[in-house]
DNA sequence: AGGGCATGTTACAATTGCGTGACGAAAACA
DNA sequence: TGTTTTCGTCACGCAATTGTAACATGCCCT
């Protein structure tokens, strides 16, 4: 039996853009043009995963995924968001109720496809809560929230994406490039050295952990293993 | 030797556009105005990625997909297909015939730049180990770090590139050429024995391990087998 | 043994990369 | 609407890195 996966967009060509691409990797695919529709769906075929537009006509992206979870509340479904840049508290709002991922639209179809595969590779049914932790630096994903050693911080959305990204790549330096990809999307048109700036932003909020949120002279940033 | 990329284009300004800039990055650039010339040159020169116009004449964007699919049942070639707002029918078809990913024209290049580099990074011929260790020197690529014996090196980044090119090579003698080829990019215009002063820090460095960088008069240097 | 090269060694100046603080614009909030 | 927060950019200064030159040493051949 092959995995299920639900779909709930608005705009038809990246449902179909979706679609094809999921089916090509085996999935069995169902679609939902609003929230409505999806959660009658996800009702219906109970899916392993459900990729979620935020922006939806009538109940949007994080009412649907708040109803999710609290529809089924042995199974938790995974959730993967799709959001449109400077959605930010959209997302915000996403990820404390409950969603796994997100992608920024415009997004790379390869991007995306790997990001089902790692959700549904980490969670499927029997998601366990994804907390990253490294030196008493604690993430909470699902939550949003993020501590150092027991002292919550209080991060901007670009801060929490980037601490999170570095965190899910600890020891391994990430380079500018790679964080502007993945914290600031694809379509960000920038200057590599923002990147600087908020590092410096979030080393401050770190306190006594900043160290452990090294430079890696030429080539980008890292946390220490 | 440089990674090589075909355009599939029949405007001649964005063939130039995107010449321009891959070659900036190092890429080699070969260009296509038609399909047909385009699987001649995919042909002739196996790139290591397509950049493919949807709307072309004769033969079309995805009709090229196929083929070029066809032809290599043994390596697939990576493409990236353009398409204009509006074709999105076209966009899922090339898609779902094995294009890699899609940028919507007009695209930004920085965005097109990001995504090539993806593709390419995604799906190299190149399947490089992330670890390298002989004799006691290990090096993580990913995680940009060295060490002998258990014990951190504190490298540059040059040191770093040149170390990893030595060890990635264990055995064989690199030439200075190909030291400043590789380490040092094509674009740089020096001193040969610029190589020389590198590894003599980089030696200090290793420490014990340093006899395992051996020097071989007359050619190069190389990490003893 | 000695000459001629190739490489090792050292020092230095120019360049590069990064931290830092400040600023204006945009967004979020009330 | 006005106020506050967040974000991206910039300019400056310090320090690490880098390429080169100049000199020293070692190797190979006759």
């Amino acid at each position: 039996m092959s995995q299920q996966i639900l779909i709930v967009e608005d705009e038809a060509d990246i449902r179909e853009l979706l679609r094809f691409n999921l089916e090509r990797e085996g999935f069995t695919v169902h679609e939902a043009a609003d929230g409505t529709q999806g959660l009658a769906l996800a009702r219906q075929y109970t899916p392993d995963l459900v990729i979620l537009d935020v922006m939806l006509p009538g109940v949007d992206g994080f009412e649907v995924c708040r109803r999710l979870g609290a529809q089924s509340e042995t199974s938790h479904i995974p959730v993967l968001m799709l959001t449109a840049r400077g959605e930010e508290v959209d997302r915000v709002v996403g990820l404390s109720l409950g969603a796994d991922d997100y992608v920024v639209k415009p997004f790379s179809v390869r991007e995306l496809m790997l990001r089902v595969k790692a959700v549904l590779r980490r969670g499927g049914r029997t998601a366990e809560s994804p907390v990253l932790e490294r030196h008493g630096i604690r993430v909470r994903t699902e939550a949003h929230s993020a501590e150092v050693g027991g002292e919550m911080l209080n991060l901007t959305a670009t801060e929490f994406r980037l601490l999170e990204d570095l965190l899910r790549h600890a020891g391994s330096v990430r380079t500018r490039e790679q964080l502007l990809n993945n914290v600031w999307g694809y379509s960000f048109e920038g200057y590599a050295r923002t990147v600087d700036t908020h590092v410096r932003r979030l080393r401050a909020k770190l306190g006594d952990a900043a160290p452990m949120l090294e430079t890696v002279r030429g080539v980008g940033y890292r946390i220490k293993e």
